[in-house]
This record gives structure tokens, C-alpha cells and sequence, in this order.
DNA sequence: TTGTACGCGTTATCAC
DNA sequence: GTGATAACGCGTACAA
């Protein structure tokens, strides 16, 4: 019934358990032949090692912990991909939580993690915020965010420059010739939506254009929630003539939106999304968008997390910079170009 | 250093350490106020419980490991959401780990959460098959697999009825007066993409009309995929009239594909997908397909297992049925209905 | 109501 | 080379 152990192994082969364990590690201290005679009664006898009890006593389990606010969106289950991938290539396990943008559950889950005294978790879009990461960084594990930036640097970090990333996306939307050109945001207050908003804030400003508040609206993160918002925006007086989205999710619901509403992209509307998710190249028009390369930060992040733990000293902030990608979902401003280019039906 | 244990409560309580692990527990058999100092003792000193040390001594760990095909794929991270909610609502932790839709791989990944003695496992889209499943059950682990059906039941499961989805779609698609309707399928040998043809077949066969090999293909499973399969359709000398797609991810590709060739959906080729993806609906047009209640077929096989492993006897499969879902990328068969319907221009 | 003693399956530290 | 023995942190008989 019970799992066969090295103790069970070292009485069939008439040694101490502890020569089974070194047998076992191919430790050089034992003769070949008897390690060799008790590997194959190992394996004869179906053994599989306990991880838990060499966790217990190596005080190091190989998991990883990874935090993900909605595992639903196929942005993060990406940056898990590479995450997961990473990991399992140097042999560690991964456990995942998700914490559904919920700062407490974060902090909850994290602990958690502490519990199963895992060796160092990876967060993806924290939401924990600079006031607790005192909090979390007492916890003395290893942590590495993606996708979160602290003001004070408390912890490692992967991101994507989305200031710079945004500023570019709406330069090219001034460059086509757009002022009217509004922000389709978050409502999660996440750092990555506060840091692209600032992008086209500031695109705006140096391109002297007025930040306009009724033209800052938010969604959800999802296609519903994008849908819903750009129709509010579209309802307005004087609607946008471009609208640059937190995320490609949201520039679906945005396109849906202005289908509905009888306009077309982009011939009356640009629309520029952000991450380049795998559907992005083939929404109806292909979207244009940043591309995140999201395995990667899953990967870097884990690498660190590794690198943190086989005992590197040092913060490690990687930014990586994000490459705006033009497909068809953007064009020359019509109002701007002349006043009449409607349609001949 | 060293996280504290219940021992050095104990000592700094001047109680004995089955006292303090008493009193965590809540256990009636101390005395209350002793128990409610040593607690508030605990909190003081910042003690976590360690999971590790508990769960070699009960021998459950409350965990489960996730072995997933594609974590890329949205719908394995939906269904991935749906079992970690439930699993974490009780409390355990979810492990998960890729197997690349590799038979291999996929054992390599069972036999590495043995060792981490999760309580049991979820497969998703197994690959085994029938031939390793005595190898799978040996392991003595409880397994609950999701949409993959081993012929002899060896497992419990949870699927969705894909056969008679599949016929369902397939007869909407004869019914709107299609004859040259395709199958884009997968090329991993999935059961679901087995079953889903096999319902596609006979729906063909029950309306008398033929199987044509030449409008069988297979994609990838991705966009891309079903991108290029699609194009492959579209250059036959008859090509189909409508495409039955093994999922939306395969339908959102060909819906591209057939864009790039000039044609329309649904006036020109009709495409019916498979999952209802969330972006099916913001699809352009909006997608015909089967809807999967993904989370709840995480939560509900996440469910089994929990029972499983609180003694539960007896083999669980739930067989979900499919509901289609009809959108706009479906219509009736132009050249059935007349002629001459070729646009203006 | 509490303390003593032991076991879970491994690795680590000594001897020999 | 190998074997006792201890340790990891916790739960649980059993004794007090």
C-alpha cells in the first residue's frame, strides 16, 4: 500500500538506507557495483523518490510559486507558459494561484506560497502596491514581478517599457494625423495602465494637443468590457477619430463596438491595441498593437527567480522595450486629410 | 533565520510542542485560554505552519497537479481557472505542468508529480491513450481527465459530448442547404478531434451525402494553423460552401483565410467553430460554434476529484452536452439557393 | 488538560 | 566505502 521507500530498498538489498541514498544521487562515495545492484532493485521495486521529505530536509522544495490576476486571459497564461517552461527545464515545479486583481488575495496567496515553502514566486501584475510590499518583502522569499514597477525597487522585476510603448503607439496615431484621439483604459488601477496612460498623455502634450477627460474612459481588460467602453465614447458629441486600448482584448470589444455602431475600422476609426496577443493578426481588420513578447518575460522572470536563488546578489530590473507593430486597424485621419471622403454608398 | 516552528512557540510558551500543534488545530482538548495565548503567541512570532512537514507526516499533502497540452491555448487556461477556483475554495494548491500535447511527455509529467506526492491529478486532453493507461493507473493516483475518453473507462472523467455537438452543427450547416461542407481538424490525434469528425461523418452520412477526403485537413489547433488549412480548402477545384472547424482558435484562422481570398463569410463560405471562445462573439463576423463551459468542466472534474479523495467509490463521468450557438459567420448556401447572387462589384 | 515518545522519508554528519 | 545516528517540522498514540 504505502510507496516503496529507500529504507524498504536498502533491507532487500541488505545495505543502510543511507547507502541507498547515495546510491541513488550517484555519489562517488559508494563502490559502482552496489550502486549500480541497488539502482536496479529501485527501479525493480517501482520506487519514486518523496519530494516532500527531501523538501523537509533540504529546506529547498524546487517550486515555484506563480501569482496571476486572471488565468482566463491568454495574455498571462502565456507569461505562465514561459514561466512554467523555465522552470521545468531545471527541474522545478509550479504551483499557480490566481488572485483575480484582488490585493488582499494576493497577500493571501503569497503567504500561502510561504506555507509550501516554496523557493520563490513569481507575480504577474501585481496589485499589492508599494504600501505593502514591506509586507510581502518580510516574508523573505525571493520575488520577482512582471509587469509591476514599485516606485522604490523593493523587488525584481521584468516589465515592458509601456510609457515609451504608448507614447510610440500614439505618435503614430498623431503622425496619421488623429486629435481625437482617446484612451480606452483599465479599472484595475494596475501600474501597467497608469504607465500607458502616461505614455499618451504625454504623446499628446508634446505633440501640443489637449488631454481631454471625457476622452479617457475605462473597460475591463476583457472584449465586453472594451465593447462597453467604446461605445460610451462613440456616444459622446464629438467622438474619437482613434482610440489607442490598454490591451488587444479591449480593442476587439472596440472594433465589435464601432462595427455596431455603423462606422468601420479604419476608415472613420484607428484602433490601436497593446500586447499583440496571437489573435491580434487575425481580427478583421488585423490589429495594429505592441507587441509584448510574453513567454519571454515569463521565461526572464523565471530565470531570475533561478539566478536568486542559486544565490546572486543584486537587484535585476529587465525592461524590455515594446515594438509597435502596424497591421490595418489604422489609417490617415479622414476629417483631417480633407472634408470629403465619405463613402460613394 | 530559519522560519519559526511550533517548537520554539513552545519553548517560548514553556508548553510542550503537541500543546501548540493542539492548539493551531483548534483542538478541544486544551484548555481555552492556554490554546488562545499560544495563539496569539504564534501570530506574535510570525509562525507559518510548514506544509512540507505536515504533509509527510499525514501523508496528504492537499495538493493536486494540473497536466495541461497548451498553456497558450486559451481554453486549457480557462478550464485550468475553473480547477484551481474549486481546488483552492477547499483549500489545496494546484500544481501545473505542460506536456506539449506529448504522449511522452505527459507521462514524464504524472510520474514528477507522483514523486511530489500531489493527493491527484487533472489531465487535460490526454494523449496517452488506451495502450499506457494501465502504466497512469498503477501510479495509484487518483486521475480525473477532461474531454479525452479512454474506450474502457479506466478513469473518471468529464467531457463534453462532442459526437453529438458535432452532428448538431454539421446538421445546422445541411440544414441551411450546404453539401461541399469541410473538416478542419487538429493533427494531434486527439479523442475530441476524433469524435468531433466522427460526428461530423455521420452527420454527412445521415443526410446522404458522401465524405469527401479531399475536404478533410488538419490544422494546429492555433490561428495559424487553421489559417493555412483553410487556404489549402479554397484552392481545390470544388472547394467547400462551408467549414466545420475542430475549435475557434482553427476558425478564426480560416475566417482570415478566406479575407485573404476574396471571399465572404457567410455569404460565401459559411464557417461553424468549436468552444465559444469569449472573442468568438467579437469575431467578424461573429461565430457560429459549440459552447463549452470551460470553467465549470474545470470546476466540475476538480470536484470529482476532491470526492475521490474523500473516499468516494465509483467511476464519475460527466458527459456535458453541447449547445450551438448560431451567430453570423453561417447562412444558407448561396449556390443552392440560386445562381446568379455574385455582388455588383 | 498536558507531556513523552515516536514516526513520516529523506539527507547530513559523523564514526568505523 | 559503509553504517549508525541525528535532524528536518509536524502529528499522534499513549502515559501522566
Amino acid at each position: 500500500m504505502k510507496p516503496v521507500s529507500i529504507k524498504d530498498i536498502a533491507k532487500a538489498a541488505g545495505v543502510s538506507h543511507p547507502t541507498v541514498s547515495r546510491a541513488l544521487c550517484f555519489s562517488p562515495l559508494v563502490k559502482a557495483e552496489t550502486a549500480q545492484r541497488i539502482r536496479d532493485m529501485a527501479t525493480a521495486m517501482g520506487y519514486r523518490p518523496n519530494a516532500v521529505a527531501r523538501g523537509l530536509v533540504t529546506r529547498r522544495t524546487r517550486t515555484i510559486g506563480a501569482v496571476v490576476t486572471t488565468l482566463t486571459d491568454p495574455f498571462h497564461g502565456e507569461v505562465l507558459s514561459g514561466v512554467e517552461e523555465l522552470a521545468s527545464d531545471h527541474h522545478y515545479s509550479v504551483f499557480v494561484a490566481n488572485c483575480n486583481a484582488d490585493a488582499d488575495r494576493e497577500i493571501r496567496v503569497v503567504k500561502l506560497f510561504q506555507e509550501r515553502r516554496v523557493d520563490g514566486i513569481v507575480v504577474m501584475c501585481s496589485r499589492v502596491g508599494a504600501l505593502y510590499a514591506p509586507l510581502l518583502r518580510e516574508l523573505k522569499i525571493p520575488i520577482v514581478l512582471i509587469n509591476s514597477n514599485y516606485p522604490n525597487d523593493v523587488f525584481d522585476s521584468v516589465a515592458i517599457d509601456n510609457l515609451g510603448a504608448s507614447l510610440q503607439a500614439v505618435q503614430h496615431l498623431i503622425s496619421l494625423g488623429h486629435s481625437q484621439i482617446a484612451y480606452l483604459g483599465d479599472q484595475f488601477g494596475l501600474d501597467s495602465d497608469r504607465e500607458r496612460f502616461a505614455g499618451y498623455r504625454q504623446a499628446l502634450l508634446g505633440a501640443g494637443l489637449p488631454v481631454v477627460t471625457s476622452l479617457t474612459v475605462c473597460g475591463d481588460g476583457t472584449p465586453e468590457g472594451g465593447q462597453a467602453a467604446a461605445a460610451r465614447l462613440l456616444a459622446l458629441p464629438e467622438p474619437p477619430t482613434a482610440i489607442f486600448c490598454y490591451n488587444d482584448q479591449s480593442a476587439i470589444g472596440a472594433l465589435s463596438a464601432i462595427r455596431v455602431h455603423g462606422l468601420r475600422v479604419p476608415e472613420d476609426v484607428s484602433i490601436v491595441g497593446f500586447d499583440d496577443l496571437r489573435i491580434a493578426s487575425f481580427a478583421n481588420p488585423p490589429l495594429t498593437t505592441v507587441r509584448q513578447p510574453r513567454q519571454l518575460m515569463g521565461r526572464t522572470a523565471a530565470g531570475i527567480l533561478l539566478d536568486l536563488l542559486s544565490g546572486s546578489v543584486g537587484q535585476t530590473h529587465v525592461q524590455i522595450p515594446g515594438e509597435l507593430i502596424i497591421r490595418r486597424s489604422t489609417a490617415t485621419c479622414s476629417t483631417a486629410v480633407s472634408d470629403i471622403q465619405e463613402p460613394a454608398i
